[in-house]
DNA sequence: TTCCCGCCCCAGTTACATCA
DNA sequence: TTGATGTAACTGGGGCGGGA
């Protein structure tokens, strides 16, 4: 399966194949927090109607349909339901009641059954455009019995209406037509309600992913503000401790700059005079040959010797420090941090 | 190949119902 | 009564597929 998550802004639409069961997306947000989302946005519509009905058959259906407004409104309980088949019979036995409760006989499909209830993809006889316009003329009708000014009325759909879409929501985040008739019929809804309940459904999923993604930013922001300003106490530190130790050894060129860890080795290319942090083994530990002047490698020496950066001259040359001839001890010499220097293990690492 | 049409989705918005 | 909130419904723009 796969899935990509959207945050919106997407140029185009992102093709994705979707679980078939709820996604969960374990956003850790490092503190012992594991959020759940249920994610299902951007679901390849087009990639799952290949097992659809054809035009055709969405036109049967429609036609269907449109057979379906003229039963009563009782004749299509919740009870029937079978798609996607989560909700018992036991469950929805109430349905009609609270419907009755609630008094949302606007939530029933009209008895005209809408236009979008009889919108076939591809009409392809003049009977159906026949029905289609009757459908609209009867709707028209219906919107000038409604008061007719344009006042829209706000449709609450029932629990049970809503549990049963969003455990199509967690089946299909998108809708085939033929998935979305049959929803229709099954609830007793229009197709058009289907629908933007399923895109409105999808937008609160985004904007709900959008917020945890916010939050988990907002904390990783955080935590890196804090490791940050650690790093810059230990800076300060190390800083303040090699001006300490800097009258006792000779200064290490380029090494005021830089924050030691433990068993840290400067490398110092005397040509390029980079410095390079490697790491050494935590066994070894500061020789004092290091600075003992004779008997002292090359390299340290040539280390040892470089001027520090506050003279704002790097070393002449090597020729200059070694006369004509340069000392050769591979692309880089090692420097070995005095103990006083190396950081000490971080007790937050 | 191009154009047109129908369909669908999305982002944003509006308007209404509900609740504190 | 009123403001906040949730959400159904609408609008406009754009992508995609199919047919002419």
């Amino acid at each position: 399966m796969e899935l990509e998550l959207s945050l919106g802004d997407s140029p185009a639409p992102v093709k994705a194949t979707i679980a078939p069961t709820p996604v969960l997306i374990p956003t850790c947000m490092g503190d012992e927090e594991d959020l759940e989302l249920v994610l299902g946005v951007r679901a390849t519509r087009r990639d799952e109607q290949d097992d659809q009905t054809t035009c055709t058959q969405s036109s049967e259906e429609a036609m269907e349909g449109e057979e379906d407004e003229t039963r009563p409104h009782g004749e299509a309980p919740v009870e029937s339901l079978s798609f996607p088949l989560f909700v018992s019979s036991a469950e929805t036995g109430s349905a009609n009641s609270e419907m009755c409760t609630r008094g949302f006989d606007v939530n029933t499909r009209p008895a005209d059954g809408g236009a979008e209830a009889g919108r076939p993809s591809s009409p392809s006889s003049m009977q159906e455009a026949s029905t289609r316009q009757q459908v609209a003329d009867q709707e028209a009708a219906d919107d000038e019995d409604n008061g007719g000014g344009g006042a829209r009325k706000k449709l609450r759909l029932s629990k049970e209406q809503s549990s049963f879409l969003e455990d199509s929501f967690k089946e299909h985040s998108t809708l085939t037509p033929k998935q979305k008739s049959d929803l229709a019929n099954r609830l007793n809804l229009r197709p058009r309600q289907v629908e933007v309940w399923f895109q409105n459904r999808r937008a609160r999923t985004k904007l709900k992913q959008t917020e945890v993604d916010c939050e988990h930013l907002k904390r990783c922001c955080e935590r890196l503000t804090r490791e940050n300003r650690r790093l810059q106490r230990e800076v300060a530190e190390l800083r303040g401790a090699l001006r300490t130790t800097t009258s006792s050894y000779p200064p290490l060129y380029g090494l005021h700059h830089l924050p030691a860890a433990a068993g840290t080795v400067f490398r110092v290319c005397p040509s390029c005079e980079h410095s390079k942090v490697v790491a050494a083994a935590a066994s070894e530990s500061f020789s004092p040959r290091v600075f003992a002047g004779g008997g002292a490698p090359a390299a340290i020496t040539a280390t040892a010797a470089v001027p520090s950066p506050g003279a704002g001259s790097p070393p002449s040359s090597s020729a200059a420090l070694f006369g004509a001839r340069r000392p050769h001890f591979g692309p880089f010499a090692a420097a070995v941090i005095p103990p006083v220097l190396r950081r000490q293990p971080s007790a937050t690492s």
